[in-house]
DNA sequence: TTGAAAGCGCTAACAC
DNA sequence: GTGTTAGCGCTTTCAA
């Protein structure tokens, strides 16, 4: 494998060119530059990582995490993936910090971005709203050279430079598709979805629909609410909709919530219980999974996401030195039921 | 964080003696050895990844696998997983070769393992029989000094390093778990097993039968036999089975086959189609999911099998110094059925 | 515009 | 037994 040595023997030059060169530093002769260029392509160079990483301690990556996970614990996942990816990297330069927040409000989530700028982080990783204003800030940010990805949710107008995340599509594909497996009869569905104001909880819901639709499911909707991933919301609203209507044999939720359902359908029909799907593998869920009220839940991948982020953004800066482009990471769909929990 | 450099200071040493006591290297006073030792704890010293891995280069680890995988297409993520970890530490002086072989003759095997230390193998990464002669030659070569860790299928008994691989008694339940989603109606089953002689096969069939009984499912083996992972094979004791009893409504393919198993129920049940389930995410079985032939596949994420394995060893060695023990890897068990395929 | 040299942390060869 | 030194590949600073 060529080293910078070795292209710096080819071209007659010294490592110091060959390095200002490679990274496109200025104060090199056009023709010299175009010289070292063609000999680093022809010998085929590769930068080095572990000759990169030990160099790069000296300068450590900062990357600054938004997330707005206070009061929702489906970004525990997450965390850990940062943690796993942090783990692995630190020795090579790399440092992070997580700012908390609340819900999706967007004055405050670009506050926050700026604090996070402030603290002199060198790249940010956001799980934020898709949003005009939002839109101009990370625009902005990539502009004057922060390095900017999404996670979990995307921003694709943006120029954010890639996506870690889930298809949501896919998954409410999936949830038809488990349910399709698991009965022919007619079914009568209580449709709870997390909220109208959310890009992912509307495209779940989309390929929910999107899939019993295009295998002549036999279902009514009988009822449709939002459970805004509030607990008490999601059980008022469950336990009004089974009394009222005996026939519903099916509820969907789309996100948080799973708690106020599994309550009202053991109060109100625990010994003719609907089949009960959901997303994602909060404790609470994976409790209601357990004692069979929750037939089986889709996940996308949540640790991945953050790992994934993390170590990506990591090697487009210090590896790749922002010079390749990192394809967006779709977490795979997966079913969790009893048995493989 | 504490480096060589400084516990050479702090002891009065100099950085090779430190070394030296840091891996236990011959021809160091016990005093000074002591004294070293307990001030790097003092201190909290951890090998640096990027200093160790770039003057690990000098001494580059070359890694055997054995993969019996000839004619069986399954160990096709298994390989790419080993591609994905070599290109990520390639860098970092890690090489590796792919012994493939085929069947699980003990005979064969051992002459195979013999001839990946003859190439100068530093690890192997074994998939092999849980066999005498076999534990023996595992304990023989750790004795030696050389690593040893098994990959998809265990030998607990032996003193290889770590396990990485399915829960095959998991795969089995899972799949049981999936048929009860299904159907609450008396399950009549061809029950179709790998081969009775594979260890795995057999958990995956006790994990299944487990499953069931623990449920009070309603079901009945009309039949059963081994595919021995026969396409040819497969297709007749299917074809043969589903008419002459009429009554099957469910096929449990524990392993290899499903092409011989869907093209028999094509043939014979194109309108009154049977549940089929089985394991594993090749091309084939992917087909008879996506034309609704086969309504469920359980796997154990070979690609992490490969991957995972490859870099744990790798780690073991260029990173903690054959130091740290490593903890078994056991893949995630995931169903996949035509929508998040 | 370019070269030389030091240094990131660790290892290994050689010297004493 | 122990210290010294060179070097892994890359970056950066200083000097020219």
């Amino acid at each position: 494998m060529a080293t910078i040595k070795d292209i710096a023997e080819q071209a007659g030059v010294s490592r110091g060119t060959v390095d200002r060169v490679l990274h496109n530093r200025p104060g090199v002769n056009k023709e010299v530059s175009l010289k070292v260029k063609t000999i680093a392509k022809d010998m085929g160079y590769k930068t080095n990582r572990a000759g990169r990483l030990l160099a790069a301690k000296k300068k450590p990556l900062k990357v600054g995490c938004l997330l707005p996970d206070i009061g929702n614990n489906f970004f525990e996942s997450i965390i850990k993936g940062f943690e796993k990816a942090y783990d692995e990297n630190k020795d090579f330069g790399l440092t992070y910090i997580i700012l908390h927040i609340k819900g999706f409000e967007v004055l405050s989530h670009l506050k926050e971005i700026d604090n996070l700028v402030k603290q002199n982080c060198d790249a940010l990783l956001l799980t934020t709203i898709d949003h005009p204003l939002i839109i101009k800030k990370i625009n902005a940010l990539i502009d004057s050279g922060i390095s900017v990805a999404c996670v979990n949710t995307d921003i694709p107008k943006s120029k954010r430079l890639f996506y870690v995340g889930a298809d949501y599509f896919k998954s409410g594909q999936t949830c038809a598709g488990i349910l399709n497996l698991m009965t022919k009869t007619k079914r009568e569905i209580l449709l709870l979805n997390g909220s109208y104001k959310m890009f992912g909880h509307n495209e779940r819901l989309k390929g929910f629909i999107d899939t019993l639709d295009r295998n002549n499911t036999d279902y009514h909707i009988v009822e449709k609410d939002e459970t805004l991933d509030d607990i008490e919301r999601a059980y008022l609203i469950t336990k009004k909709a089974l009394i009222k209507y005996p026939e519903i044999n099916t509820i969907y939720l789309g996100a948080g919530g799973s708690d106020g359902v599994g309550k009202a359908v053991l109060e109100e029909r625990a010994d003719n219980k609907p089949i009960v799907l959901c997303f994602d593998k909060v404790k609470e869920t994976m409790h209601y999974i357990n004692i069979g009220i929750v037939d089986a839940t889709v996940t996308q991948a949540p640790f991945n996401q953050g790992y994934f982020s993390l170590k990506y953004i990591f090697e487009y800066e210090m590896i790749y030195n922002k010079k390749k482009k990192i394809d967006d990471y779709i977490c795979p769909t997966h079913i969790y039921i009893k048995e493989n929990l």
